[in-house]
DNA sequence: GCTTGTGAAGTAATTCACAGCC
DNA sequence: GGCTGTGAATTACTTCACAAGC
């Protein structure tokens, strides 16, 4: 049980795939999946479903398949996800508070615990979402990390002030970052960053419609 | 000049990323970078660099490295940025609303030139973004991608209904979705799709916190 | 019969290292 | 001196193919 082998970080963008489509099928109430259903619903092969689950254990069965809510829960296990984290947002813009608002993150074990702004005129503002939210300046995000024991943190703010903040809330203790700012943030090893770059993904359609790509198909 | 020979799609998610940081370098007044310059700003060596551009032509000076302006413009034209491209966006929820009045579409090239929605009640509501827009029915988007020449889709709808209304643009006229809905959409291969998964990044974030990554750094 | 897990093979992407140029 | 562009070497990832298990 010692394969901490530095499994590969696709297969780990994967696993949250998988753990979707597991989830869709557990909704249809199927029992069990082969490596081959589970692939064809996310376009992958099954070689490569199987593979990915392997690095992290063993958890299907010859001649069977992946019996399906097992899995789900030891992927769960894996994600770290089996148990709700709370996260906090800084930035109480249109982007903000759309996050705030969305449903979608309760279902996959995250909660908006606590929302800051740097802007003195939205301190005290109530934000409705899954549970109501009021707005905090941003020294109390050392206070609020411990409160709610919150190791995750959104960044909804302009890209200016990203670099900035994210060092404040990194100082309050929080460990990885969900960055919404156009801005590569640097940060401490220790600290893990995923970007959401609004702008870049649009350009990379723009390319692919574009003549360059695209040199011939089917 | 005949060089479509397949490039690989991390050398063009790179190219957004070069591009953002040029403009960065642009706005300090730098007149030349070269690669180790523009490397270490993004986190990536300087031989990447120096690949990834090179798949797309030769805009280094040796000795000198790149003008900041003149690659600006190729690579500006090379995603098709240099023109401003229009886009519809169906979905008039928090989310919607909040890449509605993004500031940053528009200095990078894009445009939500018109908005709809499926529930009746919201059709007729005007939103204030960059441009004001009125809520259409989805049954008037075939129009509009004609009148506004968009060849983009925005989809900030309910996982449920994100595959039908996919449908429906492709079927008005529209080559490139960027989709928020977590479900993978089946689309004909003259199709570009590329998803944002919120649940997904702070998934990725959870798996890095846990100990199952991080065996030992630095 | 069918399916997993995995070494081996094959493919893709990155890094190296250096010739050629400023 | 410094820098680009690029073939060669390396590393990473994916697919193949099959032994072992149900």
């Amino acid at each position: 049980m010692g394969k901490s082998d530095s499994i590969p970080a696709p297969a780990v963008r994967r696993l949250s795939l998988y753990l979707r489509q597991l989830e869709a099928f557990q909704v249809r109430s199927v029992r069990t999946v082969s490596s081959k259903q589970l692939g064809e619903a996310l376009s992958l092969s099954d070689a490569q479903v199987r593979k990915d689950l392997a690095y992290f254990g063993q958890f299907g069965l010859p001649g069977v398949g992946y019996r399906v809510p097992d899995l789900i829960q030891r992927v769960r296990g894996i994600l770290g996800t089996d148990k709700m984290s709370n996260a906090l947002l800084v930035g109480v813009g249109n982007l903000g508070r759309a996050l705030i608002a969305f449903r979608g993150f309760a279902k996959r074990g995250f909660r908006i615990a606590a929302a800051f702004d740097k802007d003195a005129s939205k301190i005290g503002l109530e934000i409705s979402g899954p549970t109501m939210l009021r707005v905090q300046p941003l020294k109390d995000m050392a206070t609020a990390a411990k409160a709610e024991s919150a190791r995750l943190g959104v960044l909804a703010v302009p890209a200016e002030s990203a670099q900035a903040v994210a060092d404040q809330m990194i100082a309050a203790g929080i460990l990885g970052l969900l960055n919404f700012a156009p801005v590569r943030l640097q940060v401490r090893s220790h600290v893990a960053v995923s970007s959401v770059d609004l702008a870049v993904h649009l350009e990379q359609l723009s390319f692919q419609l574009s003549d360059h790509a695209n040199p011939a198909c089917d």
